[in-house]
DNA sequence: ATTGAAATATGTTCGTA
DNA sequence: TACGAACATATTTCAAT
């Protein structure tokens, strides 16, 4: 499987497929057909292509966390003692559902991690039970998302 | 449409249900009939139920930035002269297709962005040249993710 | 790359349990 | 809730352009 690095060409008429299908996933190939004016077999095969190029990375059902008691979103830098630990750091913060987003950063913290908790006690447990156990943790700032304005995909 | 909060209540078939469609938003819902043995008019009507629920917010196709060139993601906190240019902030940021994400944030900054460029270069390109230029906007810092190891919703 | 048509598979509704 | 049957749509492939 071979990822084309950044030289996908796309034309008008995939973007419009794509904009259709990034907005909802499950919409019948054969509406946008109708909308846009081609024939659905011709839809078919330029979605192989996108695939195929690697630019399609999927579909997901969108969940609202809210919904199920989830409403406190963190941002957590992490301090790491020496860089040798954060292999098995990102391994240990695999096992935490409540962690959702990993990166390696530059800058303050050797990683940056987003979390979701139900409140601000599962939040407090979560950084010292969990996080602050971890091997090589040595220290976090946290930064609690007060509230998410946009929320959205690169554009097309 | 009214959101329930935090007492929707599911159970093992309907999650089984939503773990096949939040990995692949295509699955057929005959086809996860047929692997979790129950009909596919019950999913259907499961499904329904939960979109009601508000624990469905949709679906959607992933793409993959690489893919378009687009290889720099960071996180940019910055800091506003007075809590009144919050909402106009927010505004501006709207408009620039590269943040993807803002937060409202506890701790140093006022708002926390997500944003996503091709380069280095076009990073320092809309630092510089839109968010800095933001009115009300006096100081940003930059954290560049040099590679996401975790990238998840919520566990069902 | 695109089309229409054919074959297969799926989505959706409804009466019933 | 769940089922199955019936009907309406959609997906997928293919020969032809």
């Amino acid at each position: 499987m071979k990822a084309n690095k950044g030289n996908v060409q796309i034309d008008g008429i995939d973007k419009k497929i794509l904009r259709y299908l990034m907005e909802d996933a499950r919409k019948p190939i054969l509406e946008i057909a109708r909308h846009i004016g081609i024939s659905g077999a011709a839809i078919h095969q330029r979605l192989r292509k996108l695939e195929k190029s690697g630019l399609l990375a999927g579909s997901k059902f969108v969940l609202n966390p809210k919904a199920l008691g989830y409403t406190t979103m963190a941002y957590v830098g992490i301090f790491l003692d020496k860089a040798m630990s954060n292999p098995q750091a990102v391994k240990a913060l695999e096992q935490i559902p409540e962690v959702l987003e990993c990166h390696y950063t530059t800058g303050n913290w050797s990683i940056l991690v987003k979390v979701l908790c139900k409140d601000n006690e599962h939040l407090m447990f979560l950084l010292n039970k969990k996080i602050q156990q971890i091997e090589g943790v040595s220290r976090t700032e946290t930064f609690i998302s007060l509230d998410q304005q946009i929320d959205r995909q690169i554009a097309l």
